[in-house]
DNA sequence: TACAGTGTTCGATGAGCATCGACCATAGCA
DNA sequence: TGCTATGGTCGATGCTCATCGAACACTGTA
């Protein structure tokens, strides 16, 4: 049985650990995907639609970090997959947190060290 | 010149990146040493009288990294370095994230996976 | 049915970092 | 002048995790 037939595996914000969550939101690729998802409206972006410097398996990884922290929710719809961040109930669990990645300035992911 | 001669590089948290502070953040041990350090009054406590699972070399680094992110500020009194926990400053920079990381109860850092 | 689009899984690889032992430097004291 | 306590530095090591290509699964459509 493959992960789209059967339903999605969600972690709710209150089972995650602070470790997790700090891990989870660690890493720049992740917090990108959560900027780009909170400027969005709720189930409107599938994950192919990320402006991201990784391939897909990548891609499919971090998605999936988020899904198991709690930080995102998601729902096949045909051959994709739709996102929603669940900002309440991760302000509930750990409360700041998201703000401060949300109000991070986009960074250049691509430009990882720019010595000249 | 050793660093107890010269006078010690301290970082302004303002200077500090998310990522930075995420990363010094995101270990355990440093969170422990950040805990420790707000149960205790301004420049009462060195390096040493820290509990912690790690040898002293690694306490080290890990009080290097909390000075270079502006999590603490360090001063040296005889042949003992005395902390401070930049907690003020830190919340400007960064508003809610040491108070996460305070509210987290004390782990027990041995134990790392209980697995039986 | 064949094909294109979307996303996952698997195994391998590489980089970063926490950790350690050994050694060195300084301060304070007998 | 030794001796001890505190703490930093250095090089090596080992583990974790982000990353990738390749293969696979499912959906929708021609």
């Amino acid at each position: 049985m493959s992960a789209r037939t059967r339903s999605l595996t969600h972690t709710h914000p209150t089972e995650v650990s602070l470790q997790d969550a700090l891990d989870a939101v660690g890493d720049p690729v992740r917090r990108a995907i959560l900027r780009e998802l909170a400027g969005s409206a709720d189930w409107t972006r599938a994950c192919g639609t990320f402006d991201l410097p990784v391939t897909k398996a990548t891609r499919s990884h971090h998605f999936a970090v988020l899904r198991s922290t709690g930080l995102i929710e998601q729902r096949d719809e045909g051959s994709r997959r739709l996102n929603r961040l669940r900002r309440p109930e991760f302000d509930r669990r750990f409360p700041g947190l998201l703000d401060l990645v949300l109000a991070e300035p986009a960074t250049d992911l691509c430009l990882g060290d720019p010595t000249p």
